[in-house]
DNA sequence: AATCTAAATAACAGGATGGTTATATAAATA
DNA sequence: TATTTATATAACCATCCTGTTATTTAGATT
């Protein structure tokens, strides 16, 4: 319980996993699209998604190659991301974030 | 905005910082009564003591030798905390913590 | 002024974290 | 079956984290 919620704060107590929560309310997203939208590597993205998939915070399902990612419907995690939504709305990074999630096609992504 | 969420977060992302966060809704409380009650060095808490006091959290006030610490009222921070109380009430750590804090004489503690 | 004592700080060790590049895996397609 | 491609994993490195013990600081007391 303790050690849970220790792991459930882990989540937010990262800058690009705050990102990617952030990102994930708005859509589902596979692992390159996150890459070029936080403009890290993609096994940086990996890894991070990983982790919070640990938590139980979020889900994947395979659509071809690509593995979609979403936030699950969890009674902690929900709150605190929804939290999130609002709470950094007028960050630079965060607007800059979404901007680039506006323009990102999938299908002219990654390692091409 | 990006980044003070990360610290905020990051005081919830820790064990102890989490039992003492729990704590200090009881009642302000001096280094050497968490020491105590956590069961961990005092320079150990002084340290985390000081990274909540950081990101805004906690404050501090001195009471002759004794330095009490308190949670402040910060938007953010309270409604986090308070969640905590509720969410954590059964888990055994916290309830052992609590039980130490009844217990607990700060004219008696410390190095003496 | 000298001495106690609560808290802060310094210094250290072991382990976690987060980024990178290189490589392996597995689904799709030729 | 061979190849392509999105993702996962491994290996490496620098940094941070958290606990410890030893020491310093500063408020009280004698």
């Amino acid at each position: 319980m303790l050690n849970t919620t220790e792991k459930l704060f882990k989540n937010f107590a990262d800058k690009n996993r705050l990102r990617i929560l952030n990102l994930l309310q708005q859509r589902k997203m596979c692992v390159c699209e996150l890459a070029f939208v936080l403009q890290v590597t993609q096994p940086s993205v990996s890894r991070h998604l990983k982790r919070i998939k640990e938590s139980g915070l979020i889900g994947d399902e395979q659509d071809g190659l690509w593995t979609n990612y979403f936030l699950k419907d969890t009674p902690a995690g929900k709150n605190l991301v929804s939290w999130l939504k609002t709470y950094l709305r007028d960050d630079q990074v965060i607007k800059a974030d979404m901007d680039r999630l506006k323009k990102v096609d999938r299908t002219k992504l990654c390692c091409k």
